[in-house]
DNA sequence: ATGGTCGATAGTCGA
C-alpha cells in the first residue's frame, strides 16, 4: 500500500507567502498541494523556491492581480489542456492534471469558485450571478463527462454546504456563501460527479468544521466565525481508500497568514 | 455598533 497525500490551500498570493508554504510542506509532508489566488503572472511564479521546496513537478494557470491556481507535486503529472474556460473569461480558475499515482492514474482538479460579491441576487450583483453560472457549468460539464473514477477534486468553492459548515447556520442565511441557492448548486454539482466528500467522511456533520477565518475579525480565534469554504471530493471507487485528513488550523495563526487554511486528505493505494 | 483587514496595484478592486 502506497500513501498519497494531497493538499489544497488558498493562499492569497505565492510570491509573499513562499515561506508559510514551506511551513505547510513540513507541517503536513503532502506529495501535492493545490493552491487557489496564486495572484501571479505564470511568469512571474517563483519556479524556484518551489522547487526548493521539495516539488519537482509544478503547473500553474496564473494572471496578473487576481484569481490563478497551480499545483506542485513530488511525482510526475500530465497537465490537462482541453477542460474548458469558464464563463468564457479566461479568468484562471481551475487547473486538473493527470498524476502518476501508485496504482495508476488519477486525475485532480484544482478549483478556485468566484467568491460571488457581497449582494446574493442576481439581478443586483453580477458577481453572484458569475458565481452561479460558473457551478452550473462546472455541472453540466460533470453530467457530460458522466461518472468520475480516480478523480480528486479539491479546492477554494467558496461555498459552505452544511449547517455546521458556517458559526451560524440561522445568521449565515442572507450571506454570500452559505445561501440556499448556492448549497443547492453545490450539491448538485457534487452529485453529477457522485463526488464523495472525503472530510466528512471524517468528520461527523454535526460537527463544526472551517477552514477559512475573515481578517476583519478582532481576533479570529475568540471570535471562531469560520466557514468550510475549501473542500476534497474524491470519486466514489476512491472513498474506500480514504485513510486520514487534516485541516492545518495552525495556519491561520502564523504570521502574515491567509485567511484560508490548508486542506489535506491521504490515500491509501 | 453595516464596521472591520487583507493583497495587488498604483486608483481602486476583489475578497
Amino acid at each position: 500500500m502506497a500513501s498519497l497525500r494531497i493538499a489544497t490551500w488558498n493562499i492569497n498570493s505565492v510570491r509573499l507567502r513562499l515561506p508559510l508554504l514551506g511551513e505547510v510542506a513540513r507541517s503536513l509532508e503532502p506529495d501535492i498541494i493545490c493552491l487557489q489566488e496564486t495572484k501571479c503572472p505564470d511568469e512571474l511564479l517563483p519556479l524556484d523556491g518551489l522547487k526548493a521546496l521539495g516539488f519537482p513537478y509544478v503547473a500553474a494557470r496564473g494572471m496578473k492581480g487576481y484569481n490563478g491556481v497551480a499545483i506542485l507535486s513530488r511525482i510526475p503529472f500530465e497537465t490537462r489542456t482541453n477542460d474548458p474556460d469558464w464563463c468564457l473569461k479566461g479568468d484562471c480558475r481551475h487547473l486538473g492534471i493527470t498524476l502518476d499515482a501508485p496504482g495508476g492514474p488519477i486525475e485532480l482538479h484544482d478549483f478556485y469558485v468566484p467568491a460571488g460579491g457581497d449582494i446574493p441576487d442576481r439581478a443586483a450583483n453580477p458577481k453572484f450571478g458569475h458565481k452561479l453560472d460558473f457551478v452550473a457549468e462546472a455541472t453540466t460539464w460533470s453530467v457530460a463527462r458522466g461518472e468520475n473514477r480516480r478523480s480528486v477534486m479539491v479546492g477554494d468553492l467558496n461555498i459552505a454546504p452544511l449547517e455546521q459548515d458556517v458559526w451560524s447556520h440561522k445568521q449565515l442565511l442572507d450571506v454570500v456563501s452559505h445561501t440556499p441557492v448556492e448549497v443547492a448548486a453545490l450539491g448538485a454539482w457534487q452529485r453529477a460527479g457522485a463526488w464523495h466528500d472525503a472530510v466528512r467522511h471524517f468528520v461527523p456533520e454535526d460537527q463544526k468544521l472551517y477552514t477559512w477565518w475573515s481578517y476583519r475579525a478582532r481576533d479570529w480565534l475568540a471570535a471562531d466565525r469560520g466557514r468550510r469554504l475549501d473542500h476534497v471530493w474524491v470519486s466514489p471507487d476512491l472513498a474506500g481508500t480514504l485513510r486520514s485528513h487534516a485541516i492545518l488550523k495552525a495556519a491561520r495563526g502564523w504570521e502574515k497568514a491567509s485567511d484560508h487554511v490548508p486542506v489535506m486528505i491521504e490515500l491509501a493505494l
